[in-house]
DNA sequence: CCTCAAATTTAGGTATGCCTAAAAAAGGTG
DNA sequence: CACCTTTTTTAGGCATACCTAAATTTGAGG
């Protein structure tokens, strides 16, 4: 696991790139309140160390590596924040600060217990934020309550950086690896024909939160943004 | 708040000190897996900054101030013990790893939360260690229920060195000023006139986890160590 | 009370991650 | 296309917390 400075550059560069596609180190500078002088610094070590893809006087771009890290630091740091004021009603004001300070300590396995406490939200009740998928290789929640609590002992990872299907671009390909949701949505999707392994193109997707449109089989669909947020695509699939 | 490493040494010395007046240099190099040469620095430096008493050659003690941080940091990490073994149900080989990582990032308003969602415990379900009593100004568990549900801003806190009376030592006198526990605990402590303020001195505790004699308004009387580590003195008062 | 091994401290060095000031590159404007 | 401002990078330092190797102090045994 990268170290807290590491993943806070991270965190930041991922934030700074939802738009646009090279992030200036001012940006990032003026995000974490440090010198400019020391984010170059830090831009060429994290370059160095395969997190970013660096181009001098231009800005930087994560790599599939660091967008992974930076994923991962983001669902723990949302899901801190879910329990910070859901559970503890921690001030509102505090909730993000220290949640900041934890997202570095909670480990994976802390993580996935958290998740399973707060029966896996899909979204942050302190921003609002979606919380990216988990790493574990289960195809939908109900497979991971159901694996705890038969009390397992150790599950592999996936090293795949899943995308929403609501976060995917126009044109993008990719295939169906995990549905958040209980029974409910994962019926909605099968009765759609969308199950893990299936493969999807997004076609279109209207502004404003409007709905998307998606290729399946050679068939168009139409699917509301809601439920787009629950289906994780794996681009490389 | 001390810093991550501060707070480390501080623990370290007052683990170490429980039995001895003087604790050494190797037994803390030790515990924490870093150099002698590299303690002996550590220790200067804390003993300027006024949480230890520094020895050359012979060893350090706690100050107050130092007494009181690592109680701080005792508490926090027994409250994260608890709430990861009895709620996450994190692997028992991890819980105590994972407390202290995340012992040095909770923050004093999240430490209260949590012990009011933990429902108050006194010992902490990973170890059975116990809790250090919070500094918050209340003298009972019921008050801390009662403001909170109320709905309160803002507490003022005691700078105090509370002391279970289970580990006061014999002949030692204070203040009876917190009393942890519901509406059993408080009845009973009353029945024998035990009531906050009360001034207090320990005369005899019996080895093996025996009773203890105390002497309360110039009447001697006889405590089992249960009870007694559910009341806090203030040594000073 | 002298010697010697163990414990401890001093000295000198390393890695991180930050800073300021000065140099260099980028990029818009006359 | 030269100039000038803004952005970014380079250079030289600082604090923290660690290390190893070489003194130094302590204290026990002869």
């Amino acid at each position: 696991m990268a170290q807290k400075s590491t993943q806070d550059y991270l965190k930041t560069v991922y934030s700074l790139s939802k738009n646009e596609e090279l992030v200036n180190t001012t940006e990032i500078s003026e995000k974490l309140g440090v010198a400019p002088a020391s984010v170059t610094e830090m831009l060429k070590k994290l370059a160095h160390e395969g997190y970013i893809e660096y181009s001098p006087y231009h800005g930087s771009t994560l790599t599939e590596k660091g967008l992974e890290e930076a994923k991962k630091v983001a669902r723990k740091h949302r899901l801190l924040e879910t329990f910070l004021s859901d559970v503890l009603h921690i001030g509102k004001d505090k909730v993000h600060t220290q949640a900041c300070q934890m997202e570095h300590t909670l480990s994976d396995e802390a993580e996935e217990s958290l998740c399973r406490f707060l029966k896996h939200p899909d979204t942050c009740s302190d921003d609002g934020e979606t919380i990216p998928a988990c790493n574990l290789p289960f195809s939908n929640c109900e497979e991971c309550i159901q694996l705890h609590s038969q009390g397992l002992e150790e599950v592999g990872k996936r090293r795949e950086n899943l995308i929403a299907l609501s976060e995917l671009k126009e044109g993008q390909t990719g295939r169906i690896s995990f549905i958040r949701g209980g029974h409910n949505v994962l019926q909605r999707l099968l009765d759609m024909g969308l199950t893990p392994s299936t493969k999807i193109t997004l076609i279109k997707a209207a502004p404003f939160e409007g709905p998307i449109q998606v290729l399946v089989r050679g068939s168009k669909l139409a699917l509301g943004r809601g439920i787009a947020s629950k289906v994780f695509i794996d681009p490389q699939g």
